[in-house]
DNA sequence: ACCTGAACACCGTTCAAGT
DNA sequence: ACCTGAACACCGTTCAAGT
């Protein structure tokens, strides 16, 4: 006997759109399956068919930030592209401080991990570094980076104001400068 | 009517303790208020008479993992002193990856938080930087130390292997020497 | 002061059944 | 194929009561 065809309800896309309208809204913590569901006014149990569970779910979430992340134009200056992507990921790790961690805990192996990448690569190619230490430097940098802008939507950096730590990042971008001319 | 006094069962102390073997055992996932209580052979809510909820409780562990991060003996060389560090930052993130991501959501401003940064400061103080210089050197190489060891611990970089991880952090040490020349 | 039992309002996920 | 209802085995936390 064959299985009847049915009108799907809704489809991954749309779960993951609920997932992030709720996290935007509420928070990461008011993130459930239930809540997703009644959200999409669907019973708990529909969205199995779509994610395989919550961690799942938050995966999709994570990763549609990432391919969200502005690309900042290849015709910039190298310094200035790769400033513009620490303040793009300080901008979404404050809209989304919770998702933002788990960017620490899956590997860098996504669309959108390797989008974001292949843009560094790029910054560091034109600031003349060799190609055999791009993928190395790149780790470095988008250590610090994704360290720096965890840290300060997280808490670490509570204690200090946003203008010190845009002086950190101005002084971290010279000696990252010294440090590329030094290798060149 | 006065209240009567009664003999403690348990004490903050031993509810931390028993935080600790349980993540130790089955991870941070495993820990639950309940579960804490559990292994204390005592009711959930007595917990709380000796923390103030569950975050209380994860805050409690984290402090105390922090305490325990051994700090380099003063004498050596103030490059190998920061190596130490930075290898004790990646066992202590091995041995709890969920709790170690906690460091970055908490203000380091707690005791076991100043305890590692006056470790950074001597460092620093012995490699020449100037005093003015040094909090905000500080920051940036712990915010890098901690988001290696978390990127490690928590899977962003499970595509490399040790070896390749153990170099970046080889080739960063190199870097960073000549960075500090060229401040001092 | 410290511990308890019962209760409230939630969770994620499995399973068998419906269309 | 996709959705559902009912159920299972959990959560954190409040409250009133006991000693």
């Amino acid at each position: 006997v064959q299985p009847l065809p049915r009108q799907p309800r809704i489809s991954r896309e749309q779960v993951l759109e609920a997932t992030l309208a709720l996290a935007e809204e509420r928070g990461l913590e008011a993130v459930s399956m239930r809540a997703v569901a009644a959200r999409l006014e669907v019973t708990p149990m529909s969205l199995y068919h779509h994610v395989r569970n919550k961690q799942d779910l938050l995966d999709g979430l994570v990763e549609r930030l990432l391919t969200e992340l502005p690309i900042p134009d290849p015709s910039l200056p190298w310094d200035q592209r790769l400033a513009e992507l620490a303040g793009s990921l300080r901008a979404l790790a404050a809209r989304h401080p919770d998702a933002f961690l788990m960017l620490l805990r899956r590997p860098a192996d996504t669309p959108g991990a390797l989008r974001a990448r292949e843009a560094v690569y790029g910054a560091l190619r034109d600031a003349g570094a060799p190609a055999e230490l791009i993928p190395r430097l790149e780790r470095l940098l988008s250590t610090f980076m994704i360290g720096f802008a965890a840290s300060e939507s997280g808490g670490r950096f509570a204690l200090h104001d946003r203008e010190a730590l845009d002086g950190d990042l101005d002084w971290a971008r010279s000696l990252i400068t010294a440090a590329l001319a030094g290798i060149r």
